[in-house]
DNA sequence: TTAATAAATGCATTTTACATACATCTTAAA
DNA sequence: TTTAAGATGTATGTAAAATGCATTTATTAA
């Protein structure tokens, strides 16, 4: 039970966004900076940007623009957009149906409530919460940053 | 964002085992009824008997016999031991920590809430619910069992 | 004491989703 | 008109999960 990269990478475009409202970011510089593939990036922010997210512009000076604004982001919606696959039990999956206790099996609903109560966490927060900076990364942010630039390399 | 068959067809083992109190299940008579390879729930079987649920006797005659009651075993502590992976976001593994927005990143926490939310609402649901006959399930036992039994080959 | 039955174990193979790479095209700005 | 950016489609690589195969060990009944 794990959330797909793509997920992972999709919030972090996001942030990132967020982070730098004031210019347009390139998919090239968040490839570098987070040290993933380019190509996979891509796909990432065109979903994004079919969502009505992202605002990307191409050529010379282009870039990403987060097309609303961070509070009105919902986590949850990210995540339900991202994760195609919530399958959790046979059950779940009417169509091919093989579970033969069928007339007992009571799994289905333990997983579903297990799983709106997932989101339902993840609902609560924006992506305005994510970025914004709070108590325990500020005595992060008090050591030096430069081994984290000179690490993008 | 999905379970492994493995923790279904565990699911569904105590839950046969379960449904049969009386008797001794074996492994041949589980991977016919619900279409599973014998040698996949042979490595669940194992799991849950080194786990302590499931008593096991080799030879003829032998099989299956469930350890605890089935009001004492907990969905969520099953699924805790059947799903090894519930790395959800990066920050999570510290060990290759690459997110260079730690300072900012919040996600860690607001992934592990949502986990736990997750864990929380199955840790509320024991084995002997699940198998416990509720009222939509009688409707559906209404109708001739036949078909389904057929199916089993 | 031997044959049959059932689980235990280790290793090999297959499958599948995910991730990554590659190539080409389109758009926009300098 | 060249360069910088994203768009798109296809192909390949990869790792975890699932399955298959072969052998061993334990138990019971004939």
């Amino acid at each position: 039970m794990r959330l797909t990269d793509y997920t992972d990478y999709t919030l972090r475009v996001l942030m990132f966004c967020a982070l730098h409202p004031e210019r347009s970011v390139t998919i090239a510089e968040l490839a570098e900076s987070h040290k993933v593939s380019k190509n996979h990036l891509m796909k990432i922010v065109n979903d994004l940007a079919r969502q009505g997210l992202l605002q990307t512009t191409r050529g010379r000076g282009g870039g990403l623009r987060l097309l609303k604004n961070p509070a009105d982001i919902c986590i949850g919606d990210v995540v339900r957009h991202t994760e195609t696959d919530f399958r959790l039990v046979e059950c779940f999956d009417i169509s091919q149906n093989a579970c033969t206790l069928t007339a007992h099996c009571q799994l289905k609903k333990v997983f579903k409530d297990a799983l709106s109560s997932y989101l339902a966490e993840l609902d609560k927060v924006t992506l305005a919460d994510v970025t914004r900076p709070n108590p325990a990364s500020q005595i992060v942010s008090l050591s030096p940053v430069i081994p984290l630039a000179q690490k993008a390399r």
